[in-house]
DNA sequence: TTACACAATTACCGATCAGTCAACCATCTT
DNA sequence: AAGATGGTTGACTGATCGGTAATTGTGTAA
């Protein structure tokens, strides 16, 4: 199997995954979506947690070059940025395929912490943390971390009830806490 | 089977699930932990989804019954309330045995918006929020609707995030970020 | 003691689970 | 053209899935 076959494969377990939940999809299941037979998909992942790690690996590198690149092209202020996570989110939740978030749904599948799907569940999120610190450092908040860490708390609610509740009531709600935390933590 | 027999087979599958995840128990495991033979359950619950939505139920009585009497118990302030809710979380957060809410783990697991499970899983924040609305009213708040969403958002963040990270990071920031939009939804 | 009613158990159903294996087939080398 | 190689396949493993049916107690009334 070529890279780029390996590669297809991956994208659409990840689909797969995504749509139906980690337990619920079997492996035969995948096999006949992805169109690859099971014994070509053990050929180069050992388990099926192997490849859960491959699709969450892939997951986090897109969804983090998607999020880091819509709030780069939005402003190059680092507050505006903040902000513009919250207008990148709010388009996620009304794609027609959104069905909360990947790590969210897998730590809900895997709730031992050290259990390696939920322990790369918990680094997702500590990378996004860490690129919220990293601009709140650059609008000149006091205390980058904290700060980060409660915007993330906005965010991670805001996907939960957009996925159990829809995004309607959602969105805006979300922008209105994030703005209030934005407001009290980073000088005018 | 007695009524209080019957209780305490939906308790012991409540246990089991939260614990274990929905679709990982299977039936005769469940029959092992609780005690109760596989078809003495089907007796009383016509499949494993109608057992599912009963500890659904149990667990929405119990979880809102504990905060509301832990809220009620702290001060006769409805905004005292509103901060009390967070502490309650805090110390549930500490608690051993927790791993997140049943409810976004439910979700999680059947994500289809018209899913019994899913609904279920869905009125449940629908009732708290209204319990943070009705506080938040009490309290003069001028859009104690909109409020009590927000306020949502940062509670379901935190418990995600409590799952994830450990609850030691998560119960401060949760607090502030909290006081943050309590201070600017309701007047001093 | 016998007959009946009911509750619970054991054993089983077809389907599916994760994972494996022997056979197969296309391609490349010699 | 023969053989080797690497990738792919359908068929299969024992275990477990949700759910059911036949059977075995067990308690009560006559």
């Amino acid at each position: 199997m070529s890279a780029s076959k390996r590669d297809e494969l991956v994208q659409k377990a990840l689909d797969s995954f995504y749509r139906g939940g980690f337990h619920a999809i079997g492996m035969d299941r995948l096999a006949k979506e992805t169109g690859v037979s099971k014994t070509a998909i053990y050929k180069h992942f050992r388990s099926k947690e192997d490849l859960i790690l491959a699709t969450l690996r892939l997951r986090d590198e897109q969804f983090r070059n998607w999020l880091y690149r819509r709030t780069e092209a939005a402003t190059p202020d680092p507050r505006g940025r903040l902000l513009a996570i919250f207008d990148a989110l709010a388009d996620w939740f009304e794609e027609p395929g959104f069905k909360s978030c990947m790590f969210i749904k897998a730590s809900s599948e895997y709730q031992n912490r050290d259990h390696p799907i939920h322990a790369m569940s918990a680094e997702h999120k500590k990378l996004l943390t860490r690129y919220f610190s990293g601009l709140a450092e650059a609008a000149g908040a006091p205390d980058p971390q904290g700060f980060a860490r409660r915007l993330l708390l906005v965010k991670e609610g805001a996907i939960v009830m957009a996925h159990l509740a829809g995004p309607q009531l959602v969105v805006g709600d979300m922008k209105d806490a994030a703005r209030a935390l934005i407001d009290e933590a980073l000088p005018q």
